[in-house]
DNA sequence: GCCACTGTTAGCAT
DNA sequence: CATGCTAACAGTGG
């Protein structure tokens, strides 16, 4: 499940094991992980020095003096690990890169085969579209233009919670986590929301996300950090993985539906369709 | 064994 | 263009 919060963990827990680190050699076990090499391949990998890892979105980046630049999609279940080059490397391992001083090596481990590495010469912000493509930052981005991206939308909220294209970082496991927490219902058409509706959901993406990587990300099945420690935000989902459970706010039963194609869970109560009507009706009724 | 399901998203259809 | 569905892969659980 790397989403924003748990690569933000991993590029943090990697960047002190790396920094100033002089690459040995990369040997790349899987060669279809390697999408694209405008920069030459991994051979040229080879004596350079590492100056930090950084996160976009999902992405990690790991930049190299030259201007060189490492870009990883972890996708669902990849893996960038910092490890002992004396233990034996599993059969998920599809990257080595093994560095001057004998110190700990970095794999990349992936059991479902669908992250991807780019290795990129130059700014990769404005070389490469997996970049550039990616909407706002969901912790930089202002109410003023949140409420931008989404008013012009017809789809429904949740969808485009998910749009890397959107606003970049949140997964699937956060964007129920950020509507829970904001009680705005699932299917709601982002053109529909209230203004006050967005305002909330602005406010609960910040709040979600920031504790999330403070937890150091939510561990479910395969997501570890550099150092294989998974991460606690796991404990505090309330409503992702929870149907049938009772609602924390409200009580009412946890649903699971689906949306766009992904398991969606929600409080049928305190994320009405129609809440700030229903709120109105009941203000009067009393 | 078979089928349904899983964190992502590119690519195709509508 | 925007939106919606599926496949790509491997593993797990019913």
């Amino acid at each position: 499940m790397p989403e924003l919060p748990e690569v933000e963990t991993i590029v943090r827990s990697l960047g002190p094991g790396l920094r100033g680190r002089v690459i040995d050699r990369a040997e790349l076990l899987f060669k279809p992980l390697l999408r694209r090499r405008p920069g030459g391949g991994l051979a040229g990998l080879a004596g350079r020095r590492v100056l930090g890892a950084r996160r976009r979105g999902k992405l990690a980046l790991l930049a190299f003096e030259g201007g060189w630049t490492l870009v990883f999609h972890l996708k669902m279940t990849g893996q960038l690990l910092l490890v002992d080059g004396r233990e034996a490397p599993d059969k998920h391992t599809r990257l080595i890169i093994r560095f001057r001083d004998g110190g700990p090596e970095l794999r990349f481990r992936d059991v479902r085969k669908f992250g991807f590495l780019l290795c990129v010469s130059g700014v990769p912000e404005e070389s490469c579209p997996e970049l550039s493509s990616l909407g706002p930052e969901p912790l930089d981005i202002t109410l003023e233009d949140f409420r931008r991206i989404l008013r012009p939308r017809k789809g429904r909220i949740k969808s485009l919670l998910l749009d890397q294209t959107v606003i970049a970082g949140i997964g699937n496991i956060y964007a129920d986590e950020i509507l829970f927490d904001s009680r705005v219902h699932p299917e709601t058409p982002a053109a529909a929301l209230s203004a006050k509706a967005v305002a909330r959901l602005w406010g609960s993406t910040r709040k979600i996300l920031t504790s999330a990587v403070e937890a150091k990300g939510s561990s479910l099945s395969d997501y570890v950090d550099a150092d294989g420690q998974p991460g606690s935000f796991q404990f505090f989902h309330k409503a992702y993985g929870r149907e049938g459970e009772r609602c924390g706010r409200c009580g009412a039963s946890i649903r699971r539906v689906v949306v766009g194609g992904r398991s969606t869970f929600f409080c049928p109560k305190c994320q009405r369709k129609r809440r700030a009507r229903m709120q109105v009706a009941q203000k009067v009724s009393l």
